[in-house]
DNA sequence: CGAAAAATAGAACGAACGTTCGTTTTTTAT
DNA sequence: ATAAAAAACGAACGTTCGTTCTATTTTTCG
């Protein structure tokens, strides 16, 4: 790897803690470049806008996501223990970050800004609530679901307690190990799981 | 009514409209002035800082949302029924200010910016939250929910679908009636109503 | 080593923004 | 009607930010 390749990563591992801290829209270039100890021009030098910037700190994050959420899933396991173990690691990457999701934020902060940048953060978020349809479709496919359990249905659902957990953590009335979120996926879970009369 | 208070009430409206739109802190001063008609110094003066426009727009959300989904509700209903017709009006709030919330936004935008407006979004966000636990607390006392059901971690939920339901949409997989989060409301509420083994 | 290429630096720009100030217009109240 | 008070205006200032341009340093590679 080159010397600029290098630097540039370097340049957006900071960015990304700066942003994920903030904003990408408070993610300034001059601050970065105090930050990482350049110049404004030499660092503006590696993306040539502050949307490529931006766009390169959602793919810096979207990797360390991949390689803290995705990839440590054990390929043996079955659907719903893939499903389980990935939840885990989802509320690992949200602590890892400070407690906070720059998907989620930038998909706030972008969603009336139409863009490339709009662009990447919807498309990352489909992508990774499609894949966790997926997983539970498989799980349901397996039979270790109800077979009357609607998979889009059941994602939303986790994915609004994985929201609602952050958001009930910022305003102070989740707990710090985020308690009210392991439960209510539990319970969602189970009640997928054995014979119920509820559709 | 006196004339400053009057256009401050005008500009407010418009305020509102356009930091919905976008952000509480793309809502400009210069551009509000623009939108209303005024010159910029003159706006200007009726705040005397960027701030308290925030401030001022935000408490004058919280005086629609009162209007809106909390003053409309049936004091002679059930207190279960209170709490379906409160989460009906919740729709209604949210779809009348062009299907966002500002302040879920301006939770987002400010949950790392102390100062005065974060203070404001986080009381109003808890008092929101504490109301909505009242409301299932008494549905809880009146037996028209589980005794064994735990009133906060069922208003986590209720929450929850709500976060999840926008974020779905924005997304591109919630429908523009929100019928899932609908269905979710139901069930959640049919689950702690008959006897069921599960805590 | 030395030349070409890449990376970084420094200074400056134009635009946008919040804010201030002195003046003018409009409203209020007697 | 008129004087005082309130409201609105216009111009300007200081800052911040993204971006550009030219020069300089560092890296790469034959």
């Amino acid at each position: 790897m080159g010397k600029g390749k290098q630097t540039k990563q370097q340049v957006l591992v900071t960015a990304l803690n700066i942003a994920t801290a903030t904003s990408l829209n408070d993610l300034t270039i001059g601050g970065l470049a105090a930050a990482t100890g350049m110049s404004k021009s030499g660092l503006f030098a590696h993306f040539n806008s502050k949307e490529n910037l931006q766009l390169a700190v959602l793919e810096h994050a979207k990797s360390i996501f991949v390689n803290t959420v995705i990839k440590p899933v054990d390929e043996n396991l079955s659907a719903l223990a893939k499903l389980l173990k990935t939840c885990e690691l989802w509320q690992s990457w949200y602590q890892e970050q400070a407690c906070t999701c720059i998907f989620i934020s930038a998909a706030v902060e972008f969603d009336d800004q139409p863009g490339a940048v709009r662009d990447s953060v919807k498309a990352q978020l489909q992508s990774w609530i499609s894949y966790l349809n997926r997983l539970v479709s498989d799980a349901i496919a397996q039979q270790e679901l109800n077979a009357q359990t609607d998979a889009k249905q059941f994602t939303y659902e986790l994915y609004s307690l994985y929201l609602g957990s952050q958001h009930m953590a910022w305003v102070g009335l989740e707990d710090d190990s985020h308690s009210r979120f392991n439960r209510a996926i539990q319970q969602l879970v189970e009640r997928h799981q054995g014979a119920h009369y509820e559709q």
